[in-house]
DNA sequence: AATGGTCCATTGGCCGGACCACCGGACCAA
DNA sequence: TTGGTCCGGTGGTCCGGCCAATGGACCATT
């Protein structure tokens, strides 16, 4: 085993990727004011020297995030973000802007301490013995994973035990950011043991079906993780990045 | 006034999006197994006849969704949507298969009823005087608009006063289904009233930074409402489609 | 046998140019 | 004032082509 660790594979972006980044940056900038008419895509084409294609498929993935409504044989316009942004945005949001990360993180995490025990608390009471098992397999049947991998999974099959939908998908976008900004957590010895001590004990609730004690186990750990992700980044610990 | 309500207004689709409707519907019902690398874009368009253009920006949008992988070189892989699936794709979930759709509706109210709350209760700890303006100026100066259309700018305006953007956003994506769906409860009358009251209310205790009562209005409010949709859901009093 | 280099068919990314579908505004006629 | 017609501009789709990245086959070296 090396010590060289990668994060990510060096991906080099699309030409439509880039395209797409500076218009994003642009609206959340208010650079380009809500109600406003874009330039035409022949117009962008030729400022960026990009073929129409390109652009089209950059406005394309912009009017997925309902960031621009596209209307054929008019033009493109600019939506208020605040007021129809989706969820994916807020991860662009932290991509194109580095100074907002801790604002938003924190936001995440104060959210995730409200949404985490009422999901477990529905788990409990809806799971069945598949999920006891699946619980199983992960926390103590999987000796390679790491506790950061664990985590994302113990979650998960909880989110798949609370049995809506909601819980899951915002579960889901909640992963994504632990899968990035995990370490400012996970680098700390204490924490791990705190998530492995989570684990069994959460495991041990939903497997009674003690919904109550479930959601007090996710809820102490949570505002715990949240308080110690708020110290690290606000005393400047984190090593990496 | 005629008494011919049109709700919307007879868009044609685009024909990417219809092949990222087939797409996405193959996907949601399992018909293309998780892992799987899909036909070609090539393939794609020769067997629906279609340009390869139209098929790329299908394409697009489905890797925004985060249901599909796009490889540079290789091909186009399914992913799994119960580990990646974004919040939009519950709407395009109940776009596709009218069955499930209570059931969403059902685990949205629901979900609404934790998060609403917390963000009352973070509104009356963080509005501002211009909140407050704001909320006064929608709740009695507009008196156009519709009680729905109140509804949904006073809760747009007191996820703005819960300075946390992840209320906000998640706010957004309730909105839209409010407005597809408000119907069921605002067809009653008596729930009109019941929504008018709430924004007396809790427009009070903003304006006097009262958060638990905040809260506790909010959750009243929500859970009431939840209720109200649920019941008319099951006894499909429902008149329209 | 294992490793690393080279080549090549396949696949997604991008291109330029063309035509079609649709919208909005100007203009005209009833 | 109303409704019809026309027309320029814009997004939607198509065509054919070339570029860039990938993965696998094959071969040479160790």
């Amino acid at each position: 085993m090396s010590a060289l660790i990668l994060t990510r594979p060096l991906m080099r972006n699309r030409l439509s990727a880039e395209i797409e980044n500076i218009l994003l940056k642009s609206i959340i900038k208010g650079q380009l004011v809500v109600g406003e008419k874009l330039p035409t895509e022949r117009e962008l084409a030729r400022d960026l020297e990009v073929n129409r294609s390109t652009v089209r498929e950059a406005l394309g993935r912009l009017e997925s995030l309902d960031l621009v409504e596209i209307r054929h044989g008019d033009g493109v316009y600019v939506k208020n973000y605040q007021e129809s942004g989706s969820l994916e945005l807020i991860r662009a949001m932290i991509r194109l802007d580095e100074r907002q990360r801790d604002d938003i993180i924190e936001a995440l995490l104060e959210f995730r301490s409200i949404i985490g025990p009422e999901m477990a608390f529905r788990a409990a009471k809806n799971r069945t013995d598949d999920h006891i098992q699946a619980l199983e397999e992960v926390i103590w049947k999987n000796r390679e994973l790491s506790t950061l991998e664990k985590d994302i999974r113990v979650h998960h099959i909880i989110g798949l035990a609370s049995a809506n939908i909601l819980y899951l998908t915002l579960l889901n976008f909640f992963n994504k950011f632990v899968i990035e900004y995990g370490h400012l957590y996970f680098n700390d010895e204490e924490n791990v043991k705190r998530s492995e001590r989570f684990h069994e004990e959460i495991y041990q609730a939903i497997k009674k079906g003690n919904a109550g004690l479930a959601r007090k186990i996710m809820r102490d750990v949570l505002t715990y993780a949240q308080k110690a992700v708020v110290d690290t980044l606000q005393t400047g610990r984190d090593s990496r990045r």
